[in-house]
DNA sequence: ATTATCTATAGATCTATAGATAATGC
DNA sequence: ATTATCTATAGATCTATAGATAATGC
């Protein structure tokens, strides 16, 4: 399944969109702002209109950033064959993909999308793994549940102290079982 | 299993408590700001700090009664018994309250909790209920993530058309099918 | 007396536009 | 010529404090 197309940006709005990323990551969402941007790049805040409409535009740039990473490592996951199968390899890569940058799984995965400004496909491309691996739509969104519900509360620390692997391995156990029972197409 | 006690409030601060679930459920937590609720309540800012230490404080108190209300639902649907088996009935439960009130389950569910303001006891006591209807405590923290992955999932509008109720059920007989495996005690 | 309210305001933000100036590309 | 930068600044916020005034409780 081929990655579908970007917005294509100018070489000087890809720097600023990667200094974004770095300024979201090592700061959090609430430093993302035009003026730390600037500041962090070493202009001034107005510059950064030349190249952007409006933050907007650059917090969907990193959207479509975030969901091209995600989608690549676990289609790549899926992909890979497993003796254990291949939803406990799917959700091992979603969470380890996600907690190595957990602001800009945030900041793609929380609150409405504005779809019509994303890249068309990019959304549904990005979660056709877990429909590969779960084998069936609706067991494939629970499993996606699943995973983006452990992810956020883990980084929320929303957890008590206790062994996070067995709980992942929990999740995972229920629903291998349940794809080992889809029929097969 | 006994509610914990609460942050006592004076009659005032429980009315302005009142309107902040009003405002925020109504127009969404960036309306939650000092001047909107006083301007809901027909008085000046100022005034609200003298019932409140500051914005936190209201916050910590609405945490509090979404945490207060999401237990004691939840606490009564494992304690009904149903044929189903109880944790269809408690995600059933989650869910229709989440939906009831988005914006309060947003705000007590999402970002870190500032635990050491809340009431003792409290946070635990509301996750009590998955405990019971899993049997097993890492069984139990995966249907809770699975259950707030897709409530949160929903919210956001995250899922593509289609039968939603389908893809509760397919989660639901995953961990009800493990949950059947955990040895009794 | 005490408590709840008010007005006035400090002090920090933020996003975004207008218009001038410097740098680059034909 | 065009593009990228700058300075200056408009216009909206926000939270929170200080101190005056009105309302309430003994």
């Amino acid at each position: 399944m081929t990655l579908p197309h970007r917005t294509r940006l100018s070489p000087r709005a890809t720097q600023i969109v990667q200094a974004a990323r770095g300024l979201l990551e090592s700061n959090g969402v609430e430093a993302m702002t035009m003026r730390l941007l600037a500041e962090f790049l070493e202009m001034r805040a107005p510059s950064l209109y030349k190249h952007f409409r409006n933050k907007e535009a650059i917090e969907i740039a990193l959207i479509e950033q975030g969901l091209t990473d995600i989608g690549t490592v676990l289609h790549e996951a899926v992909a890979t064959p497993d003796p254990d199968g291949t939803i406990p390899t799917l959700l091992r890569t979603y969470r380890r993909h996600a907690l190595a940058q957990p602001n800009l799984y945030r900041l793609s995965t929380q609150g409405e999308l504005p779809r019509e400004q994303l890249a068309e496909g990019l959304e549904e491309w990005a979660g056709t793994p877990f429909f590969l691996a779960a084998g069936e739509a609706h067991l494939a969104q629970a499993l996606w549940s699943f995973a983006h519900g452990m992810v956020i509360l883990e980084l929320d620390n929303r957890f008590p102290p206790g062994n996070l692997d067995a709980t992942w391995q929990a999740g995972a156990t229920a629903f291998n079982t349940a794809a080992a029972h889809v029929p097969a197409t």
